[in-house]
Formats: C-alpha cells, structure tokens, sequence
RNA sequence: GCCCGGGUGGUGGAAUGGUAGACACGAGGGACUUAAAAUCCCUUGGCCCGUAAGGGCUGUGCGGGUUCAAGUCCCGCCCCGGGCACCA
C-alpha cells in the first residue's frame, strides 16, 4: 500500500483497474490450466509445433514408434531409453506403460532429474544455496542425487527461441545472452564400441599409439612424425611395396614402441621391420639392445638394408610377407595372452562387448587424435563397463565427484581429477583400442555425458592427458603437442587418414560423411539448454493440478481449477522429507465423482508446487483481460492488444524469465489461443539507480592495568565500540603493515581512549596496555550528508539501541567530521543504502523528482543516485511556470505573482523555438531518448524567457508569454511533468462550468516544418578540416556560388596567401572545407 | 578464456562521418540585498601569445590506417562494466 502511494505520488498513470497478482486463485487458476495444456501436449519436430497430446496417440495406434519418429524426446533422458514399439506392441501396452511412455512425450512431464538434495533440510536447493558440498543456511550436508521432477520441454524450442531473437527488436546484449543460453552447436554423434579387457601386461603394446613409454612419448612424437615425413629413399621404397592391406599385417611406419621409433612395423602381428643404411659397431651394439628389448615385448625384428630394400624390393616384400605368415594374429581374446577372466559381475557385460558410449563433439575432424574417452561421473555405463578389480577405485571417485555441485566443479576449473575404469572402446576407424576414464571436467547434463579426448585439439583434453601421462599424438600440421592443443579452425590436419591436408573447415563434414557410411555416427546439432525444472518443494507455489493414480500421474479436470493451497500445520517439509504439501492428509482427488474428497481417502495430489516464474510467464496476456473468469483473455481482448509494445524490464531477466515467457508464447500460439509468437515486440533494460553505501571503522580496543599504585590488578577489561576510525587505518590494521601515518593515528586514538578510561576512573595510575581490531561496520546512508560526514548524535544512538557501552568517538589530530566510505553498490534495504523518494518530492516536488531521473541520463544506464543536480530541473520548472505569470514575485517562494498569458500571435522566433522543441521532443520520446527531450524544454525555456524579457508587457498587460507557444509546450511536457502541466493546463482553461478537461486528453501537438525554415545558413569554413570562421550564405545557394563567394572573401584569401586552394568541398548547409 | 556493451571537461552527460563538449551540476566573478536565501548576468577542456580586441597550438583510453574531413568507419592493443563458462 505504502508503494502503491510512493507510485501515485509520482505520478505514473498505471491503470490500476487491471492490476493482477499472481498469487490470487482468480490469477492462478488460468496459470494452472496453461500448465495443463502443457502436460496435454507433444512437440512435433517435423511441423516444428506443439499439438496435443490426443494426436501423439493416434499415431502410435497406427504406427507405433521409433527413436528417428519426429516425436523425437528432447530434455532431461530417463535412465533407461525408450525402445522402439509398433502400432500392436503400443495397443498391447497395459494403461500405466503407455501413460509412462507419454510422459515423456508431453511438454510439461515428471521425469528423473539431478537436484541437489539436502536430507536435513529435506529439500532441494538451487546451485547458489550450495557452497563447499554443504546448504549455505545451516551447513547441512547436500548430495547430488536424482529425484522425481516436474520440467517444461523448453529444449523442444531451443531452435526457435534461437531464430526468434533475429526479429526482435530487443537489446542486444539480451540477445546474446540467450543465444549463449541456448548454446547451439553444431557437430556429430560418434558411438564407440567397447572392447573385451586387455590384461594390463598387454596394453601397452595392444594399442596402437599407446606402445609407447608414455614418459618419453611425447618427445618423440615429433621425430617420429618429422621422419614419417622425410623418408630415406630405401624406406620409401618399401613403404610402397608393403603399405596397405595386402601384406596381411597392416604395417605402420615410423611408430614409437618402448622408447625406440621403429621404421616399420605390424601391430597385429608384432612384427618389426628395420631398414638399416651403413652398419657401424656402435650402431650394432645398439641395435643389438633394442631388439633384445623389443623382443622382451613379444616383438620379432627383422632387418634389410638399404642395398637390398634399393636392389630387390620385391624380395624383400616377400620375405616380410612369409614371415608376417608365420606369426599369429595377436589378439586380446586370445586366451593365451589374456588370462584375465572377469567372472560374474558387472564387468560382464563389458566383456560381451554389447556396450556403446556416445559422445557429441563439435570436431570429428579430430577423430584420429583421440587418444582416450572420457565419461561424466554420472554415466551410467560407468558401473557396467568398470571391471571388477578397479571397481573400488572407480567407484571412490564417482562418489566423491558426484557429489561435489556444479558450482564447485565450475569454481575448480583449473584442478584436473579423474581416475582409468579399465574399459577400452574400438576406434570407429583404426580399430585401436582406446581407452576410458572418468573426469568431472565432462558435465552429465550436457551432450552425451561423454567425450573423445583430443589432447591435440583440446586444451582440456590436452591438461588431463598431460596430468594422467596418457600418450597422444598431434592431428595438425606443425604444431608442438608439447605445448598445449591446437584449438584453431584454420589449421591443416595431419596423421588423420583421409583427412590429411585438409582444412578443418572441409575436414568437419569429410569425417561426418565417413562416419554415417560406417554407422559408427552421425550429423548432431546440440543445444546446452536444459529443460526447466517445474517443481518446488516449497508451500508458496500455484498448486500443480495432477494426482497420482497408480503412481501415474493424471492431469485434473479444468473443472477443479483453482486447485487452491490446502492449509497445513507447518510450513516445513515433513518428518520423511516430504514438501510442506504433504501434510495436508486431507487433500485427496476423487477420480470417479470429479471433486477433492476432502478426506484422507482418494488420489494422492501432487505435493510440489510451482516456481516463481510460472505465473509471470504469461501475465501480460491477463493485463489484457483481467477480469474474464472463462478464459485466460478473451481472443477479443488479445487481438485488441497484440503484443506488447514495449517492456521495460532488468537485464537480470535475460537467460530466466525473459526466456520462459517467450516459450510459453510460442506454446499458446501453436495451440491456436493467441495468434503471435513472441512477446514483446521491443524490450528495453532499463538501467538501475544504485544505492550509494557508506562505511564507518570502528576500533575494537580491549584495555589492561598493570596494577600499579594500588589501583586493583585488571582495572578493566572491556570493550569499547564506536571509536571511528579512518578506513586507510583499517585496512593497515586489517593486513598488518605499519605505515607511519597510520600509526601516528592509531597512537592518538590510543591516548585518547586512555584518557577516556582515566575520567572512568578516577585515581588510577597504572600503564595500560590495549589490544586491537578493528570492524567494518555498514553505515544507514540517512544519517549520512551528502558530502559522506557522519551524524555522529544519530549514529551513537543507532548504535545504543544496539546495547552496547558507548563512549565518545576519538579522532585523529584535526578531524572535525568523519567521512563515510562509500561504495556504488546495488541499492537495498539489507545495505541500508536506500534512498526514500518521499523526502525529495517533499522538497522540490514528484515533477522535479521524475525529471531529474530522466535528465540523469540514457535510460539503458546504472547509475548512482546522487541529486547534486537536481537543483537544475527545480529550477527549469520554476522558469517554466513563470512565463506564465507577471514579473512580480513572491518574495519568499520565488514564484510568479499572478497568472496572465498574451493572446498575441507569436513572431517567427516564437514559433521556431517551439516547433523545433516539439519536433526533438517527438523524435526523443520514440528513440527514449528521455534525457535530450528534457534538455530541449530547458533550452526553448530559456530561449523564451530571453525573447520575452526583452520584451516585457505584452500589450500592456503584464503578460509575458504567449497562448499559442506556451499551450503546445505544456501538452508536450505533460508526460514529463504531468502536476504542473495539469495545474498551467487548467490556468490557460479555467473552468467555465463545464466538464473538466484535462491536459491528458488535449490533442498532441504536432510540428511543422514550415516553421524551422531558415533563410539563410552559417557556414563554418575550415581549411584542412580546421574550423577558422563563420560565413552566412542564403539558403539555397548552389555549391558552386557557395565556393565562388567563400572563395571571393578577403579573409579566406588572406589565409590562402593568394594561392589557389587544391580543393573546396562544399556540404550544402552544412560546411564548407578548403584543401590547401 | 569466450560473447556483448563502454572509455568524451572537476561531475552527470550531448553530438545522422561535417563547428567536440549541447543541456545541467559544480566552481569562479559580478548585480540586487543591511545580510542571507532566492533570482539574474558573465567566465569555465588544457596550454600558449596579446594591455586589449583577438589569435595560435592541443584535445574524445593508447598506437596505426581510410577520408577533403574521424569521438563516430577499419586494424592492433589497454582498461572498465555486464553476461556465459571444463558446453566437448
């Protein structure tokens, strides 16, 4: 009520007719039908539209579905996917399978999602309640856990709520921020197959790249790539004659084994192929070594020479091929080599190999630099693919990082964590194993909850296979993975297959393309908005219209809206950790009769109830119609009003509610009950004034008597507040240093206090010793002047009701006043900073108070609230109103004497004045340009009082203005300042008896050109772009005439020093430049 | 780190590529007044020359560029505000 007054008392004109409040049942019960349209609705990708839900189930009738249906589900994923069922299979579906499986088709859907839930509280939080794994409030443990949750398919949007903002005409940093919301990206899905575990003995040398020392792999890298590159003639020879699968052996060159780079080799067959040039004994004793470890390793190695690769290709090919022959396939299944056996347990089904992890990446490109995949500790194949002997390990990880908020792994950025599950995945091109680990840097919420780590290619891959050791090769051209990962979009891949020497640009749909043709991926476009969580476990809330019916939740019929709050005992969640709702036993729903049975026995209701943004999603639409009590606006109502115009709205609203309310829109909109799709057609933020706060210091001062001279031992030990100091002390107490300034001040302050204990008491002589601290202490601005100094009768009584001992304040030598700390800051009652309008319109009045709030400034700006200028606008206001009135003045207010206009025409000046004031005005008012429309009045104000004070009775009269300038200004100002353009409006029409008109009604006054005419224009003449002088040329002078007079002007030629000029350029009625 | 805004006198802020600093505050000077308040007038980016009238140089975060002409457009930096963030 008190705001409502504050409101009025300023003058806005709000039709308060068509106020509504969201918590009113007449309100919410439209918000809760809204709700179940959304629950009776599926999104259609194909039609990209919402259509009901009756719809969705004929076409299972007649042809079941699939995942590749354009039902497609969007949003949160249940554990379990949905498999794919036809028409029958859907019929044969009992009533609570097919119900489950509509949910997770309707727009407004109960489903599983991850909450961060704190059993002591017995409630969910949001991620800023959660700090350090604990409830801020309280410091109850907090887990991440996964919780039934009402959401709203918000992500079935996602592409048009992106393609939406094009049309806008909305701020554009508002538009960036949902567009980053909504986070598409474009890349591809790729599956990788898990693989039957290798024994650790063998992994190394089973895969690939990874036979190398991981120590040293990274070194060597490089070479091995430099000597791929630049081949000896011998070994390009032969790697003619033996690449490819023909040989049997799939043979890679220049491949890191151990610590060595071999120049050829057969992984499956481990077999090592060097080519040597001239043998040297060093080189014998060397090679001699390698192979003694290489055949430590399982390898066999065969060696040519130059001479013989050079001379006899051929024989050399055969012969690698025979012994290529010879050798057995190595493989991992291969029980001879993998005496590993899994036995029962969750490894098995890892072992079977049926298992795929998906993950999303924005750079298939990069396929073949993936050296590792990376899970989310909430993957859910985590427990299925862990082998049992790690499963401790795995599992002590995924506990503790699960646990751990978003917020947390956000703020943690920089520490890399993660831990191996043992599980390996083929390579969908190379058929290498890879294999798999957990980190909390792969969020589950986004994409697939799973990555192929490119550590050549990602600066976050590359830091957790750097920490972790774990081996990986470059996939772009000159670049030194020793560094970090190559991350830009121009670079050439290299070592990549098929997609050597290609940009990254190309590169992108090649590896698509390749991947669909192998079925090992596809084309992805991904959005990183999530669904909206829907459900509060909180008491204030629209109830949510839907009971439980074997467990299955089924909407409530219109007819029972509003589902009113039913009254409880408590307002906290009960005993079991139930919402607040739970506790009303009695509210239960009658299926068969329709109605609340009012007693214990029925349908269970749901308990959670609505967030706050429910009901503001759709409120502008009521304002339209805020009284119909059959729809939520009458399609009369709403196509009167369209959207809206313009909202004026925080910025704090971008990615939260500014974006639900134009889902809910383009919702209503495809269900056929409005007819636009977004909003708001133009969305202005208005800046915030910020609150200015103020700080004080105080010196915390614990005092001790030695005891001399009989005085008792500890004469006092006690705390005195309130001695002020300055803050430059504080923040040298604060970190201990000891500037000598401060000391200097902190020593007087001591003496000071001493002096203070001694009055205290009387006789004491003894020493006395302090300790010391000191506090900030958050300062009501209202005790505040506006220069910052202290009231300090007013603050020593603030701080006695605190009952606390008080003593007088100590200041350094010279301080008289003492001078707050202030700080811009956002303004509110906690930081007591508010600065109440009341005593400004008390002063100077609402119509100065709301043109000074426009004058500050553009309107997009935060500022601080300072009225060090107001004095400007009182004053405009106060030469406004004396053009209405005679010379002769009020001696105490300053004001005018008495009303009295001329009836006189007005001269061309007058008019001008006015016409240009009311064209800037128009113009300022439609870009909201509020501040320069406020300048312009003040600029005609003066403009007018200099015309008419030179000229000063009008007819004799006593009259200083006139009529037909003054009556147009005041309409014009009435939205500005609508007191005293009201209060002039029914002086120039005084009231003859008849209805009363006000200046809100009065036609706006329109300009015309016809009135700013000039007859002639003031060049500025500059010569090099330098303005040296004014020249007057009549209008409509053409350029050349224009050049040949300023050209004939003995000034202009006298700073030409007669040359002639290189150049005139001529700007009609704007400048004139001479080139010299 | 990425994405949006910004950076102009002592202050809030004006300037469709065309006279930078409108308008207002503050400050200084003056008028009226016994005085104060109120009101009115003048000056007010910086530096320099001139007794003066007047004139010159310089100036919109920094460095380049385009142009007859740049606060405004382009390139590269710096700083401030806001948004997003291990988003694959």
């Amino acid at each position: 009520a008190r705001y409502r007054e504050q409101l009025d008392n300023i003058g806005f004109s709000f039709d308060w007719s068509r106020e509504v409040r969201t918590s009113d049942p007449a309100y919410y019960k439209w918000t809760q039908w809204i709700f179940l349209q959304l629950f009776d609705s599926w999104y259609d990708h194909a039609a990209q539209k919402s259509r009901p839900i009756n719809e969705l189930i004929e076409r299972f009738e007649k042809q079941g579905w699939s995942s590749n249906d354009d039902c497609a589900i969007t949003g949160n994923e249940e554990l379990d996917p949905l498999t794919a069922f036809n028409q029958d299979e859907w019929k044969a579906f009992s009533e609570k399978q097919q119900q489950q499986i509509l949910l997770r088709f309707r727009l407004a859907y109960l489903s599983e999602a991850w909450v961060n839930w704190c059993p002591a509280l017995g409630t969910v939080l949001a991620n800023d309640e959660v700090k350090d794994g604990v409830s801020e409030r309280g410091g109850h443990p907090v887990e991440r856990k996964r919780m039934p949750q009402w959401s709203m398919r918000i992500t079935a949007f996602a592409q048009r709520l992106l393609d939406g903002l094009d049309q806008l005409d909305w701020s554009e940093s508002i538009k960036e921020a949902q567009r980053n919301w909504i986070g598409r990206s474009e890349g591809a899905i790729i599956r990788f197959a898990l693989t039957p575990n290798p024994s650790p003995q063998e992994r190394d040398l089973r895969l690939g790249y990874l036979t190398a020392d991981p120590s040293i792999a990274s070194e060597l890298m490089p070479h091995a790539n430099n000597m791929r590159k630049n081949p000896t003639e011998a070994e390009d020879k032969l790697w003619q004659l033996i690449r490819g699968d023909e040989t049997g052996g799939r043979i890679r060159r220049q491949h890191i084994i151990d610590r060595f780079i071999v120049d050829f080799v057969s992984l499956p067959k481990r077999l090592v192929i060097e080519v040597d040039g001239d043998i040297h004994d060093l080189q014998k004793e060397e090679d001699a070594a390698r192979t003694e470890r290489l055949n430590e390793l399982g390898f066999e190695v065969i060696r040519f020479s130059n001479d013989e690769v050079l001379k006899n290709g051929l024989e050399v090919r055969r012969q690698i091929i025979a012994a290529l022959s010879k050798r057995e396939e190595f493989v991992a299944s291969d029980e001879a080599h993998s005496p590993l056996s899994f036995g029962e347990g969750p490894g098995v089904r890892a072992h079977s190999g049926g298992e795929v992890i998906e993950v999303f990446t924005t750079r298939p490109d990069t396929i073949f630099g993936v050296s590792f995949v990376t899970l989310a500790p909430e993957h859910e194949l985590i427990q299925k693919i862990t082998p049992p002997e790690r499963m401790e390990e795995v599992m002590a990880y995924v506990t503790q990082a699960k646990n751990r908020s978003e917020r947390e792994r956000m703020t943690e950025v920089k520490r890399v964590s993660g831990v191996f599950t043992g599980a390996y995945v083929k390579h969908p091109f190379t058929h290498i194993d890879v294999p798999v680990w957990v980190g909390d840097y792969v969020l589950g919420g986004y994409g697939t909850g799973a990555v192929m780590a490119v550590p050549a290619g990602d600066q976050r891959d590359w830091n957790f296979a750097t920490h972790f050791n774990i081996p990986f090769v470059p996939v772009t051209e000159n670049w030194d993975i020793s560094k970090g990962a190559d991350e830009s979009k121009e670079a050439t891949l290299a070592n990549s297959a098929f997609l050597n020497g290609m940009k990254v640009a190309d590169a992108i749909p090649r590896a698509i393309d390749e991947l669909e043709a192998k079925c090992v991926g596809e084309r992805r476009i991904n959005f990183r908005l999530r669904d909206a969580a829907f459900g509060r476990q909180r008491y204030w809330g629209e109830p949510i219209p839907i009971y439980y019916k074997d467990d299955v939740p089924y909407a409530l019929p219109e007819s029972a809206l509003p589902l009113v709050l039913p009254e409880v005992d408590k307002f906290q969640p009960t005993e079991t950790g139930e919402p607040p709702l739970a506790r009303a036993t009695k509210w239960r729903w009658d299926a068969a009769d329709q109605q609340l049975t009012g007693s214990a026995i029925g349908h269970p209701i749901e308990t959670t109830t609505m967030p706050g943004w429910a009901g503001s999603s759709w409120y502008f639409l009521r304002y339209m119609d805020p009284q119909n009590e059959g729809r939520f606006a009458s399609p009369e109502a709403i196509n009167y009003w369209q959207q809206v115009d313009l909202y004026v709205g925080g910025s704090e609203h971008a990615t939260g509610h500014l974006l639900y309310f134009r889902f809910w829109t383009k919702f209503l909109k495809d269900r056929g009950w409005i007819d636009f799709d977004e909003p708001a057609k133009k969305l202005v933020n208005q800046g915030m004034i910020q609150g200015v706060g103020r700080f004080a210091y105080e010196l915390l001062i614990g005092i001790q008597s030695d005891g001399r001279d009989g005085s008792p031992p500890v004469l006092a030990l006690e705390w005195i507040p309130y001695v002020l100091i300055s803050r430059e002390l504080h923040l040298s107490l604060k970190d201990g240093s000891t500037d000598p300034k401060h000391l200097e001040e902190l020593q007087y302050t001591l003496d000071q206090i001493g002096d203070l204990i001694r009055d205290a008491h009387p006789g004491h002589q003894g020493r006395i010793t302090y300790r010391k601290a000191s506090l900030e202490r958050r300062v009501d601005v209202s005790i505040v002047d506006g220069r910052g100094v202290l009231d300090l009768a007013k603050y020593a009584e603030a701080r006695n009701q605190e009952k606390k001992t008080l003593q007088n304040g100590a200041f350094a030598p010279g301080v008289v006043d003492y001078f707050c700390h202030p700080e811009v800051e956002k303004m509110s009652k906690s930081k007591l900073n508010v600065v109440n309008p009341d005593d400004i319109i008390e002063k100077y009045g609402a119509d100065t108070l709301r043109l000074y709030e426009m004058f500050l400034g553009p309107i997009e700006q935060s500022k601080p609230w300072d009225t060090n200028g107001i004095e400007g606008t009182s004053r405009f206001l106060k030469k406004f109103w004396n053009l209405f009135h005679t010379e002769s003045r009020n001696q105490e207010s300053g004001i005018s004497g008495s009303f009295i206009v001329s009836e006189e025409a007005p001269s061309k000046a007058e008019l001008k004045v006015l016409h240009s004031t009311l064209k800037k005005v128009q113009e300022d008012i439609e870009k909201l340009s509020f501040n320069t429309s406020v300048s312009q009045f003040m600029i005609a104000c003066n403009a007018l009082q200099e015309l008419w004070s030179n000229a000063p009775s009008q007819s004799g009269s006593g009259a200083r203005g006139k009529r037909q300038v003054l009556e147009p200004l005041t309409i014009a100002l009435a939205p500005f300042a609508p007191h005293i353009a009201e209060e002039l409006w029914s002086l120039l029409h005084p009231d003859t008896g008849k209805e009363f008109h006000s200046v809100t009604t009065a036609q706006w006054p329109k300009w015309e050109a016809q009135f700013l005419v000039e007859d002639s224009f003031s060049y500025p003449i500059s010569f090099n772009g330098k303005t040296r002088m004014q020249l007057e040329f009549p209008i409509g002078l053409s350029k050349e005439e224009v050049e040949a007079q300023v050209l004939a002007n003995p000034e202009v030629q006298q700073r030409l020093e007669g040359k002639p000029p290189k150049k005139v350029i001529v700007v009609p009625e704007r400048i004139v430049n001479i080139v010299v």
